[in-house]
DNA sequence: ATATGTGAAAGTTTTCACAGCA
DNA sequence: TGCTGTGAAAACTTTCACATAT
């Protein structure tokens, strides 16, 4: 659903105005009737033998998906990743706006990376009160991850993102979501090595 | 499945040598019977009233996966989150070697960034031979991810990893994967949206 | 004419339940 | 007794095909 958005934001740059369920399908390489399917799935909002309006379309899919605001995030762990994570424009133009940083190690708290002052990550609790932060990024190393999970949930963090490659455990409350490159990298060498050609 | 690997890597580094279907159900969150099913696939590997051994059990699934061996890959695009990328260590204890790095910028072209001199993308082809590059992985802005994609396509590269937020056309021979921050976040904020509580 | 919305068919994945082996 | 391997059932997803609206 989120693959839409984004060929649909591709297309309003591109100063198109409607799009067909075909054109969407094969800008994001999927059949036409899932399409359909899915966006019946929020009120009619094609037009019969005309297509979809872009801006409406992608106005009613941002507020469905609820991207429609801005979200604060908190950021933990701040090594090359998390440094990455600090200066990506591009989540901050889609509305995740990344607050406050935090790390354990004590060389680099108070530190400023990107704008950011690094604070201990046991002061998490506080800032978040403050700053309204609503989504915890983890960028730890593995064996750090349940740990920085577990002080943003204490800190009342409902929903988070896991960059570290470990699995966490949450309380049934509070949303995990992972990304995970190895992960990634791991499904491309199997594609890799089961179909040499074809 | 690579869920499993990095679960059962974790369970040998805490000593563990004898794990249940339930146990490992347990550790990724997912359904006994669904992990019974999954490595039942590929021969017999339990034993009955035991479970399965951890250490024989990561040796078949490595094979399996194709990650009983390194693989040589190619950066595209040597931003924040390229330089990430070059100095994560995860990726080359996995297997997954970073050899050669590029950027179109010409201010970039000779720096030397975690011990790789940045060349100028055109050079893709000539050094894909020299490194028996395989995989590619693409840090591009968005705008230029296709232009990237057709470097490595043109260089003869089959297997592409593009963490650039853009949907890229490839070849069928070629395999593509993505790894798109912005869409996993949006996804949280869906799941934060809808099920506010319970 | 053209392209959506949708029921029904086909395909895939997940879960259940239990026979069979250590 | 304890835990795997697996057929059969249930749940879910994808695709087709066509009636329906502009």
């Amino acid at each position: 659903m989120a693959v839409y958005v984004q060929a649909l934001e591709a297309m309003l740059q591109e100063n198109m105005n409607v799009v067909s369920s075909e054109g969407l399908a094969a800008a994001c390489n999927v059949n036409s009737s899932q399409i359909r399917k899915d966006l019946a799935y929020f009120g009619e909002f094609g037009v019969r033998g005309v297509g979809y309006y872009i801006q409406d379309l992608l106005a009613a899919m941002r507020e469905y998906l609820g991207i429609n605001r801005e979200w604060n995030c908190a950021l933990v762990g701040v090594g090359n990743l998390g440094r990455a994570l600090l200066r990506h424009k591009q989540l901050a133009r889609k509305g995740f706006l990344i607050v406050a940083a935090f790390d354990c190690d004590p060389f680099k708290i108070g530190e400023v990376v990107a704008g950011h002052e690094i604070f201990c990550t046991r002061r998490l609790k506080e800032r978040k009160q403050d700053l309204g932060i609503e989504i915890g990024m983890i960028a730890t190393p593995p064996e750090r991850a349940q740990r920085a999970t577990n002080h943003l949930i204490e800190a009342g963090v409902k929903g988070i993102i896991n960059f570290a490659p470990a699995i966490v455990h949450v309380p049934d409350d509070t949303v995990i979501d992972y990304v995970d490159f190895s992960q990634n990298l791991i499904t491309l060498a199997f594609q890799l090595s089961s179909h040499p050609s074809s």
